[in-house]
DNA sequence: GATGAATGAGCATTCATTCAT
DNA sequence: CATGAATGAATGCTCATTCAT
């Protein structure tokens, strides 16, 4: 019974605990099929302590975006301490492939709920957490931007340029489409992503 | 049948207003939370009437699929009456996205709902009636095999080859991943199912 | 299909189908979780038709009651044409044993029924009926009594006296609780029903 | 539990609410005819209480059995403490006989219940429980059986010559067909028990 | 007489949520 | 913070019965 983490009875990890229950659930039945006594008897908890962590299973759902959304936030924030762009970059490419290809169970979550329809009223609330990420790395790039290393465009593209093939990749791996591991690629999309936002003097631009 | 004025729904369109129902209700609630009075109610059927038809809300959505899965299939059927080789390639896949063009909801459903887990026990129901046209197929080329007009492969292939593409883009169509209209893209699509398959004598192949 | 008799297409019998369905479902599921629908079933009738034969569920099951009542009651009063008390008596007795033994499934209904809760408000029709017998009985022995060959006692006990023990035993026989063919103690009981009624002269009756 | 004026129910009589309406409708209107309502309303609880403390309609048909078996169990299995067999035998069957006539209702239940077609399928549930008596009255009489004073027979015969009598009275006695009060046989029939199983010298048993 | 589609009240059961302890 | 009994609206489904053809 103490084996598995996340039925350890700290307080403080009582809370993971259902995350992590409701993250298996959502995840294997859906969100609509589970029920808070599913999410009980896996995570151990009982139906008051649920409650008093959530306020109901649609803010579960809510928080457990959150959560995973933090974490992999967190991680891809620390390369933007690189010193020069092309190693941030390149950096932010290969922490986004690897953390996915670590957490596929959360991954996987967060890539399915923000389009299902439990989640739909509550997008607004999401939206503020994850503009943090985009205007982080804007702020970040402006530097190369003014220096002229980085090409000039509409703010709120750098992001979509540099992750977004990730993500689609990282999207179609999670649903079995491809075969092989997530890491064999990091070095091709990380290049791609330099490259896409690089102002080269030379002619390399053209052959990609 | 039309005789009585008060009758609004014809004996023989009773099960069709269910079907219709729930086609629309399944798609824009999705099957879980669509209830069997939400399809009475758009149906205008009673409770017992609903059961009357269909044995239970599974049995529903699994009639739902396979009265759409004949619509289809009776269509392409047809054109394996064309002439030649060539012309019943060019029309399958006219027909295939035209249908789709014009029963999108139909289409929508046949496309999600194969994937889901509510119809995922029914499903070895359902291989038996979907097997049926790529067989058709693969006996109405066998001529064309025989006298080297179209190439020789493994008989489950034919179906993947002439119409995969075609699937794979309507797919993304109905996501709405696509823009534009479905027919503008049927001549290309057709023209690449022919050439797929055709035995040719000069080098056009290497280009494809 | 036309093997059983009870699926018989012929106007007479369609009614027969459908209260030889109705004895056998009640009898091996009994009368509340029998439907309509297994009767229709076993019967080969449409619903439509049930409904046309009988009142409803539950004056199917009491003209259940009454046919099976009318075959034995029809039995039975032929026994009252023999010429001496004795020999009526004992075919009396003859004639209820041999016809529980060749109908078990008309005798355990019967048997049953009659203590059932859906028949409750129902056996006010049925006294009428079953009154028939004893009169009709009592009427046969009135010459005898008079003549002094059986004893005189109030008109509603001779039935009993007469068929009581037969019936005692044929329930127990009918539960399994008595194994063995019922015919084997026909001439006991009927020996004993004649003791019961006759004056005798001897010392006989202190051994009963 | 009793501070609170407004909540009539305590939370341990709230299951024994619920058990003893389903008692008294199982036994006035028959399980199938009895439903959660009629338990909802009679009992005071809600539905969804009723559902928290038992799994089903079935599961209450069988909690009920288990719950009032336990108690005249622990009424007999009590007796089995008297000193001398001969005490003990005729404390038993005055317990047996004492407790049906003061738990008319209970008793009617678990002798009819354990011949319905409801309980039918979780009677091999039942077997366990019910088995244990018989192994521990035999397990009390061995010093007799061994010394002499008890005759020697099969091991689960003794419940069965003891208890037997007492059973089959009783069965008829709530059947009402057997008027009259019960303990006015208890002394005759706990005589007959110890003398069904008591090893005498004398000439005694052949009277009985 | 026969058919079977249609009806709708009724039932067992589920489940998110509340709240006293 | 934790517990779990209690709640009751909602849901899938049943089934006796009706009725147009």
């Amino acid at each position: 019974m103490a084996s598995t983490s996340y039925r350890n009875e700290s307080t403080a990890s009582r809370r993971q605990a259902i995350l992590q229950a409701a993250l298996q659930l959502f995840l294997s039945k859906g969100f609509t099929v589970t029920t808070m006594e599913d999410i009980r008897q896996l995570s151990g908890a009982s139906t008051g302590s649920i409650y008093h962590h959530f306020e109901n299973k649609e803010m579960l759902a809510l928080a457990l975006y959150q959560e995973i959304w933090s974490e992999l936030n967190a991680v891809l924030l620390q390369c933007l301490t690189e010193v020069t762009p092309h190693e941030g970059v390149k950096a932010l490419v290969y922490a986004y492939i690897d953390w996915f290809e670590q957490h596929p169970d959360s991954g996987q979550y967060i890539v399915q709920a923000i389009n299902s329809e439990y989640l739909g009223s509550r997008v607004e609330t999401l939206r503020q957490t994850m503009a943090i990420l985009p205007q982080k790395l804007f702020e970040w790039l402006t530097p190369a931007i003014e220096n002229g290393a980085v090409i000039h465009c509409p703010q709120h593209l750098y992001y979509s340029l540099i992750l977004g093939p990730a993500r689609e990749y990282v999207r179609s791996w999670l649903k079995g489409r491809i075969p092989g591991e997530l890491h064999e690629v990091r070095e091709v999309l990380a290049d791609a992503a330099w490259r896409v936002i690089a102002r080269e003097t030379d002619g390399k631009r053209g052959q990609a």
